[in-house]
Formats: structure tokens, sequence, C-alpha cells
RNA sequence: GGCCGAGUGGCGGAAUGGCAGACGCUCAGGAUUUAAAAUCCUGUCUCGGGUAACUGAGGUGCGGGUUCGAGUCCCGCCUCGGCCA
């Protein structure tokens, strides 16, 4: 075989990878383990996409590494094939969701394969499987049975929910209703993310800006009944056990702010008729502060319950119940009207900061618990019902939005909070109530409290509110519970019975399917197409599916059906024990495998999958199930792989070139000529057509027009995706995953660039030349691989690059780990005898991240076997050494000379040697010597003074 | 607006506070070749001096600071990206 070809090269040996199961992993570990996993994929109809390899060929040689360092690696794959997405395909190339899910898992792992990893595809799994989604619906059912004990803090079995008295009294429907509401799946009618375009309620987090994640349809909310799971309840543990992960900062950031835990105080602020306040406030005293607020109150959530006498209004949400309550006739009209436009608005216009605020007076007052004062309610849309108590105090002096409401509506503005004398704020101003403070300061008319520090203020307030039964401290999140259900047919369907009467309907008695009928499958539907109305697909299907009777029962099936995430949640556990069909997860081999070690995948998962799965596994560590509390122990982001940059002119209409400096985008996405204000149209340019010129691009030949010039993300409609299928048959598998690598560090965002992938595609060659004759019939050694041993020389480069790899290796360092193998290639090219020792330390050194040439050389080399499991090379330190060194020689900072010493020279050694230089002695004959500073290795600074 | 991350040649990028630009791409010159591809060698941050080996100065978004010494640490600003509002 004279060249190197990858396209004979590479079949070749993932045949041989498969036929001899190399990458099997062993039931149990058979050495220390190590569990590396990938964000399984989502098998569209495209196919693999660049970025898919990037993060696979940084795991997968991890995996490879530590096999040959002995480690039981488990390295799995499958695919995340339920929700939307494939059923959105399959509508539209009108096929089964089935068929066109396993077309494209078929396709996915053809491409997986044709890229070498070191899967143990043995325990591929999809989430599509029957097999699999029983025990998805198991792990509903496990849900189901357990209710979260706030005093121990963790999900106990239904069975131990402790039942009040006078609840046991009202007998068993009662009991059965008590248990319903305390599960950690329940159902509940929520105001819900209804999107008519995809016929299905979405969850908070899949809805961006008012629209769909997926596709950007509208969204409304109406109210629906719905499962729900009580993510809430784990919200203080989530956030918590967040400090023993390895995981990006960022990433834990953004899942504490998605969790948005913040402490104040809920206050109740008395509504009903002024007469009885007097009464009321007698009644708090002595009874307390009631779990649930009555109808006499309007109960607040506040972070800063020290400016309550700086609270001016209050603010109720469009949608809260009292809105009907509140509003005086004179109102009802103008109320109304206000309410149906909040309707249509999306929260975040209803939020932002910029936007004019509106509102409308209801009428009506309520009495501030510390002062006994009169304050007007008014509804508007800033305050969202989802958030706190959906019902807000106002204080204008000390909350931007409350004051920007209080200048558009005239309403007083009290400051309660001297912000002192900072700099940065306009202390005058805040105190006449003409200019916002939102932050932390000294109280003032705030009677009793005035002159205390913000902190201590919360602390006493809350405690004299709490004695005189008027409020507690409170703990609040942003998170909101999980919807889980979607009407969609492409989902686990939910392991749940509704009891019908004898009429035949639903007496609102829920039943779990017995575990013993798991899986409960999806039933075949002609038409499984949504509808665009909110009734599940599912309430088509055939008879004997929809009523099915159990113990002489007759039942009405779930038809909703669980949403995309459901069985990403806890994937990696089953696996580990793929093929159990007693257990989701054998609990030996779960205590054996667990946690994951190294999860690798995409920043957008960040607060969706990873929060889900970690609830996931919290209620079935709680419950015995699992052995460790957190899933995923360390965590990486790869970047995101963009397009070859591109360079962008803009024209007018006529043609002529307008400066990119001279273009501004509107609102709707146009370009516009900011001198001109007309529309301007962008084309590509050719690169050799853009110069540099200072920091920017300019058109060449016209330095006063400005280039754009960025790298997108890829797309379909920017036509700049990079399929992987062209590359592998352009340069193969090595050559990409070598290329992905060798792009940047793995964490950061990268441009692609063909010429770059070229790149390594010759240093594959130059190895493979460097080993092989490439100028004979057959595969035979280069004549320079010789079995003499290294010289000092190539000994020192050898255990240099061995060290060198280990390390970076281990820190996921890929891409200079290629650089020092690229330096190792230009140094033995260049030797005309290459001792085979070295060649093959070196083809060990390189098969984690080239696999199939490394195989073929390792061959070539004489040996039988595949090198997958061939020890690590180790390195001498004492060979990573230079026997002398180079060693910079600078005054005042600047290098003026160089001296070659033995390595481990002496520093007056080292300082007479520098001394002696010429050079060196040229910028010091006029000067004084006042310092010498010597970096053992590395460097001597002289710091000289002129002499007087 | 807030928080986080980033800014280094024509491009991707490298650099425990210690020779900035490793490694690669691109481009240029040379060798080989009938010719080309491939390959090999040399050069490739900017400005100045020198035929040349070489040599001097500047240079890591901008402005300050700490230090014998700053791409790296600190303060302020600008731009880009991400998340949140």
């Amino acid at each position: 075989m004279p060249r190197y070809n990858p396209a004979l090269v590479e079949p070749k040996w993932q045949q041989y990878w498969e036929q001899h199961e190399t990458f099997r992993a062993p039931e149990m570990p058979k050495a220390e383990k190590l569990y590396v996993l990938d964000m399984f994929p989502y098998p569209s109809g495209d196919g693999l996409h660049v970025g898919h390899p990037e993060g696979y060929t940084a795991t997968d040689i991890v995996c490879r590494f530590e096999r040959m360092r002995g480690k039981s690696v488990l390295h799995p794959m499958g695919f995340d094939a339920f929700g939307l997405p494939a059923e959105e395909h399959a509508i539209k190339t009108n096929t089964p969701p089935r068929q066109s899910t396993e077309r494209n898992i078929a396709n996915f792992r053809r491409q997986l394969k044709m890229l070498g990893f070191s899967y143990d595809w043995s325990r591929e799994l999809a989430t599509t499987d029957v097999d699999y989604f029983r025990w998805t619906q198991w792990i509903f059912l496990v849900l189901f049975d357990t209710w979260f004990d706030r005093e121990q803090q963790r999900g106990r079995p239904i069975a131990e929910l402790p039942i009040p008295a006078e609840v046991l009294q009202e007998g068993e429907l009662a009991v059965r209703r008590y248990q319903d509401d305390h599960r950690l799946a329940y159902q509940a009618d929520a105001l819900v993310n209804w999107c008519p375009a995809l016929g299905t309620v979405l969850a908070n987090e899949e809805v961006i800006d008012g629209k769909s994640e997926r596709g950007s349809y509208p969204v409304q909310r109406i109210p629906l009944r719905q499962w729900m799971l009580r993510i809430t309840e784990y919200a203080d543990r989530l956030e918590r056990d967040l400090d023993r992960l390895e995981w990006p900062d960022s990433i834990k950031t953004m899942q504490r702010e998605w969790i948005g835990r913040s402490t104040g105080a809920e206050v109740d602020f008395y509504i009903g008729p002024g007469s009885h306040y007097k009464d009321w406030l007698h009644s708090r005293n002595s009874l307390g502060y009631p779990r649930k607020a009555g109808d006499d109150v309007l109960r607040i959530y506040t972070t800063r319950p020290d400016t309550l006498y700086g609270a001016t209004y209050m603010v109720i949400a469009p949608e809260h119940p009292f809105v009907h309550r509140f509003t005086t006739t004179e109102q009802r009209r103008e109320v109304q009207a206000y309410c149906e436009r909040a309707a249509s608005k999306s929260d975040l216009d209803r939020t932002d900061l910029s936007k004019d605020k509106t509102g409308v007076f209801t009428g009506s007052f309520a009495i501030n618990p510390v002062n006994g004062q009169f304050v007007p309610i008014w509804i508007a849309d800033y305050v969202l019902i989802s958030y706190g108590t959906g019902a807000i105090m106002a204080v204008p002096a000390h909350d931007t939005r409350d004051y920007a409401f209080a200048e558009q509506f005239g309403l007083p503005i009290v400051a309660v909070v001297d912000p002192g004398d900072r700099s940065d704020v306009d202390r005058a101003a805040v105190l006449a109530g003409k200019a916002c403070y939102p932050d932390q300061g000294t109280a003032v008319n705030s009677a009793q409290f005035n002159g205390l520090t913000t902190d201590v203020f919360q602390a006493r307030v809350t405690e004299e509110l709490a004695s005189r039964g008027l409020g507690r401290p409170a703990t609040n999140y942003k998170l909101r519970d999980w919807l889980f259900s979607r009407q969609r047919f492409w989902g686990e369907p939910f392991p749940v019975l509704h009891e019908l009467d004898d009429q035949g309907v639903p007496n609102g008695q829920l039943a779990p399917v017995p575990v013993e009928q798991l899986p409960v499958d999806l039933p075949i539907l002609e038409d499984f197409k949504p509808h665009g109305r909110p009734e599940p697909p599912l309430d088509a299907a055939p008879e004997e599916w929809l009523y099915p009777t159990i113990g002489g029962v007759r039942y009405k099936r779930e038809t909703n059906t669980m949403p995309q995430w459901a069985g990403s949640c806890w994937y990696y556990l089953r696996f580990v024990d793929p093929k159990n069909s007693n257990a989701f997860v054998g609990a030996d081999k779960e205590r054996a495998w667990m946690p994951v070690d190294l999860y690798v995948g995409g920043a957008e998962h960040a607060v969706l999958h990873l929060l889900y799965a970690r609830f996931w596994h919290k209620v079935l560590f709680d419950r015995g199930f699992v052995s460790t509390s957190e899933p995923f122990q360390r965590l990486v982001n790869q970047g995101i792989i963009l397009g070859e940059t591109e360079y962008t002119s803009y024209h007018r209409a006529t043609g002529e070139p307008v400066s990119r400096s001279d273009v501004v985008e509107t609102g709707d996405g146009r370009t516009v000529c900011r001198v001109t204000g007309e529309t301007v149209t962008s084309s590509k340019v050719p690169p050799e057509q853009a110069e540099k010129q200072g920091d920017v691009f300019v058109l060449k030949g016209h330095p006063e027009i400005r280039l754009e010039s960025r790298a997108y993300k890829m797309s379909k409609s920017r036509g700049n995706v990079v399929n992987p299928d062209h590359v592998v048959r352009e340069y193969g598998a090595d050559s990409l995953r070598l290329y992905e690598m060798f792009m940047g560090p793995l964490q950061a965002p990268k441009p692609w660039s063909m010429a770059g992938v070229n790149g390594v595609r010759s240093f594959l060659d130059r190895v493979w030349r460097m080993i092989v004759d490439d100028r004979a019939e057959a595969t035979v050694l280069n004549e320079a691989v010789v079995d003499e041993s290294a010289d000092d020389e190539q000994l020192r480069v050898l255990h240099k690059t061995i060290k060198a790899v280990t390390e970076d290796i281990q820190t996921l360092d890929f891409n200079t780990a290629i650089a020092r193998m690229m330096e190792f290639v230009n140094f033995f090219t260049r030797q005309t005898k290459r001792p085979r020792a070295a060649m093959e330390a070196f083809v060990l050194l390189l098969s984690p991240l080239a696999p199939h040439i490394c195989e073929e050389l390792w061959s070539v080399l004489g040996h039988a076997d595949t090198l997958a499991y061939e020890p690590w090379p180790s390195f001498d330190e004492a060979l990573t050494r230079d026997a002398m060194v180079e060693i910079p020689v600078q005054v005042n900072g600047k290098v003026r000379g160089k001296v070659l010493v033995p390595a481990d020279s002496a520093q007056d050694i080292v300082i007479a040697a520098a001394k002696a230089d010429p050079k060196v002695i040229a910028w010091l004959e006029s000067s004084q010597i006042v310092k010498e500073i010597v970096v053992p290795g590395r460097l001597i600074n002289f710091v000289v003074k002129p002499k007087p």
C-alpha cells in the first residue's frame, strides 16, 4: 500500500473493532472505573452536523487514552428520539413517526460508526425503544408515588404521608384526594403556554420571548388541566448541590439564576371593611399568621421588607383572582378592557424596563400593616401572576419599575432608604422622591426603624410582623413546577388510568397502571397529526387501548404524552445495565459505575436537560434506587463550531457600495443606511477582495468602504453547513477528528476552515511517510525505521513529546497535544535513522486522536493485535529536559544576549556566564548593576542605572 | 440595564508573572519534475539601518497602575459573544 488512503484503512479497522468487540465494556469494572458520556444526539432528518463530532471526539480520546492506562471505561451511545422535531419531520415526510425515527437513527448510527468512536455499541438505546420507555414510565410511577417531606427535605413514599385527622374523618375519597395533592407528579389546572401551531402546550423553558422555542410560533396563555412535576420542592437542593459539582461556573450560574432563589417576607395587607381593621389586627395578634391567605387580605411577597413604609400603592397582575372584587363600578369598563389587552402580551413585553408602563386603578384600597395607611390598588401587567403571589407592594422610590409606573400615573413617591454619600447617586434627588435608588442604605421615614441599615431593618421588621401575625419570612423561587404533559402523539404515554363511573365518565379518581402491565405502548393511529385543539391525538385511539378494564374496574387511559425531556432524564442510568428486564438498572452495576465521571455536551442544555435530569436523579436517590445524589460529576461544554468566516459588503439599490460603518440594523431585521435611511442589501465578498486596514477590513481598492468580517452559526438558510460525510469522503475520519481538536480549545467557539482540514490531513500524510515506504508496492516499513536505540537528542524529543501529550490529554488541551506531535514528526522526518521503539511509542500517542491510521501503522510495525489496550507510553522526567539550556540575558527587562549553560548550573555560574557574554558586556559597560535577578533555567535580568 | 466570558500577525490559535506569536493555514522564493500535482527546503508582526550575516525601535482592543519584568495581576473604558432582565 503505497500512499496513505483513509478510504481503505478506516473501514478496515472499523470492521475489525466491530468483529472483535474491541470496545465492549465489562459488565462490572475490572479496574478503576471511568464513565464517560456524550449528550446523546437527537436524530434529525438532516444527519450529523460537524458540531456533533467535536464533543464526541473529545470524549473518545479520553476513553481510548484511559483504556491504555488500564481503566475500565464505560462509553456508550444512544438516541434521544421522542418529541416534537421527530414528529414534525414525520408529518413533513408523511411517514409514521416510528418509521421516520428509525430511519434517522440508522443514518446517525452509520455516521457515528464512520468516525471510529470507541462506543460500546452493545449498549445502544433509543428513548423510543419500548423496552426503554417501559422504565421511563416506571420512573414516572415513582414520581407519582412520592411526596416531598419538607422537614426532612427529601422525597418519601406516598404511603408514609401523614394524613391530618380532619381529612381522615372525611373518609377514603378525601384521603386519596389529599395524597393526590401531595404527589410529585400531580394534575393541576394551570395557565399554560398553548401553542396552536404546534398543537401542544409548552413548558416555560420552551417559550422564548412569547414564541415557541421550536419554530417560533406564537404562544397563548390558556387554562388547561395538565400533569405537573413538583420540581420546586427540590429547588433548594438543586441549588445547594451545585457547589459539589465540577461544572463550568457559567452553567452553575445559569442554573442558580433559573432557580432564582430569593429571600424576603410575605406580608398581608388588609382589604376588608375599614371599620373592622382593628378587630382584624387583634385576631391576627392572637391567632397568628395563617398558612393560606384569607379573603380579607392581599398577600404580597417582597424581597425588601425594609421599604414597607415607602409602599405608596399596590399592584396586582391582570390575572389575579381579586381583580373582579377590587374593581369598583366606575372602573369596571376600563379594567376589563385593560385585562383583555394584557392577555395577549408576552411576559417580556410586559416586564421590559424600557417599555412604557401601563395600568389601571381598581378603585379599591388596602391598609399598610406597618403604619395603617390606605394605599390604592392598581392593576398593571408588569406584575406577573406566576411570580410570588401575583401581587406586589409598590415602592417607587426604591424600585425602578415601580418608579417608572408612579411617574407615569402621578403616584406619590416616598423615599425610605437614604443612600448616604455615594458618588454615583444624587442623594438629594433620592430623598426628595425625584430619583429612584434600588440599593441598600439607611432607613428614613420609617418610624421606629429610622437609622437602621437595610439588612438589620429587614430582620427586625420581619420579626415584628411575624410576632403580630401579619407576615412571615419567606423564600421564593423563580423556578415553577414543571409542566410535564404534551398534546402530541410522539411521546411516552403516561402509565395512568382515570377511573370511570357507571356512565363511563371519569370520576376524578386516578390509578397507576400496575407495574407488571408496563410498558404502555403507543397505539397505532391512522392520524397522529395535531389538529390545533387541546385534545390529545391519543383521544382518538382504538377503544381497546383507550378503555382497559383492570380488576373489574373500567378506566380511560391518560391520553397526554410526556415531553421530549423525559427520556433524556435517565438514559445515563440505563447505559449501565441496558438489557435488565427486572429493573431500570441493577443496583450492583449502578453502584459500580455511577456517577458519570465526565459528561460533555453543548451549553444549550444548561438549564433544561441538566436541571430535569438532576431532579429525577434526586427523587430516585431519595427513594433508594440510586446511590449518588448527583448524576454528572464533571461537565464540560464544547464550543459551537461556526461556518467559515465571511466578508460582507453593503450596497444601495443602485449597486453603489456603502461602508459597514454607515449601515445600521432596524428593529425588524432590515439593514438601512444611517445617513440616507434607504434600505441597503448585503452580499458576500470573496476573501481576496478584502483587505485589512488598521482594525477593520475594507474593500480592496476602496479603503473608505468597510466590510463586515464574521463567522456565522451554521444554518441551512445561510448555506454554510459542513457535512461530515463530505469531509470523511474527501479527507478521512481521522483528519476530521484531528481537525476538530486542532481548531482551538474545546470549550471555545471556533470558525470552520476547510483549508485547516487539509492541513491536518497533510500532517497524517507525513506521519504515514515517516513510518511507511510510500513508494513500495506493498505496505512495508520506511527504510529509515531501524531496530537501533535512539540517540540522546531523539530520546529527549520522544520523552518531551510523551510528557506533553500525556498532560495535554488529561487537561483536554487537544490542540496543543497535536502541535507537540507535529513537532515530533517534523523532527523525525528529518532523521535518516528512526528507531522503531520511538515510532511505536509515537503511534500509541497519536492513536486516541487518529485511531484508524495508528492501528494500521501499528500492524505495519509488526503487531498482530489492536493497539487499543497497549500500555500508554511512559516518560523519564530526566529525559524531558535538555542537558544544556539557552538562557536569555536581560538588561532592564530587555533581552540583550543569550548564554548556553548546563541545565543544572548554579546561579553564580550562570551570572558569570552572562557577564562574560560580549553583547551583554557592551550593555553593562557604562552602567552600574543595582540588582541581579535569576529565574533558574528561565532567564537572567540585570537591573542597572547609569554610572554616576 | 445586570452577570459571565472573550479581544494576540492576513486567518485558527500558543505562551506556571520571565525570549510574545509555538503549531497549523495562507502567501512568497527555491529544489525536484519535460511540465504540473505531490513532496522537500527557506522566508512570512510592523517600522528604521545594512548588499548581507545582522542590527535598533515599536507591538497582545484603549487609558492608567503594581512589578526588576505584564498578553497574563489591579482600576477605568471600548467592542464582540452568551445568559438574565
